[in-house]
DNA sequence: CCCAGAGTTGACGTTAACGTAAATCGCCGA
DNA sequence: TCGGCGATTTACGTTAACGTCAACTCTGGG
């Protein structure tokens, strides 16, 4: 599956490249993140499928859940032939998560200054240590 | 409960406050985020325990489990008598925490990357649309 | 004294996001 | 032909983070 121009990929290629379990990658297929070919009965991914999965692991990992990922890739798809109605249920969204990345930016910026505030502390505790023998 | 110098909460002062229930702060508790005082039975939050909350719950909102807040939490409190392997852990954990702000930032940078694209697309869809005749 | 309202405890229920295990299938090389 | 490897399906299990209820208890006000 390496020859080029429309590149496929197996699940556990898949599971390798995001390190996750061919469980994970099924279920994001079930819950409709995902829509693998067959060939037989085994699954097969082209780039759209490895994209979506990027997308979703990095929705993931700004705490969005699955649902959310899939109203916006649901949306995403029906795009450029959406209705009126749809679309604008999309720029809601849209919007909605900026609000949601901004609180997160700003809840970074915080979080950081409490983990230089902690750790100014700790290295204080650690400089007036009476065994500074180990380094 | 609105006397100066220290002031003190109850349950629901701070369930308003922060907009969670009652039941989950008293989960915290049980998973030994908060230790409030007591009179009677009843619970009684002071600052010190008002700051926790706050920080735990933007520790959810970056996608923290609680045992991992809890595990800063306790050893930051133990902090000015640590020995030296606590106060080294805590700064290993400081260090990962870091790590995962960073990679969270460059998430935020990318997702808003793909927002923005959306957008446009989805910008471009409504302008042609035969039927603009609604603003 | 009595009760309404706030708080507590204990226990079981729920949801999301997978993990795990067993049985089956299909293909490929020795 | 057979064995093994990778993939699939089905189904039940698990964990975190609470929700929901029922049955108290306590306390201040009228």
């Amino acid at each position: 599956m390496i020859s080029d121009g429309a590149r496929t990929y197996s699940i556990s290629e898949l599971s390798r490249m995001f390190e996750v379990t061919p469980r994970t990658i099924r279920f994001y297929e079930q819950e409709g993140l995902l829509e693998p070919q067959r060939r037989g009965q085994t699954r097969v991914y082209h780039d759209k499928d490895r994209v979506r999965l990027k997308l979703t692991l990095r929705g993931k990992r700004l705490g969005f859940s699955l649902a959310e990922i899939r109203e916006v890739i649901e949306l995403y798809d029906a795009l450029p032939d959406g209705n009126a109605r749809q679309l604008r249920r999309l720029l809601e969204l849209l919007a909605e998560k900026r609000t949601n990345l901004q609180r997160q930016e700003e809840d970074i910026r915080l979080m950081r200054r409490e983990l230089d505030d902690v750790e100014g502390r700790c290295r204080e505790a650690l400089e007036a240590l009476p065994e500074n023998t180990e380094g």
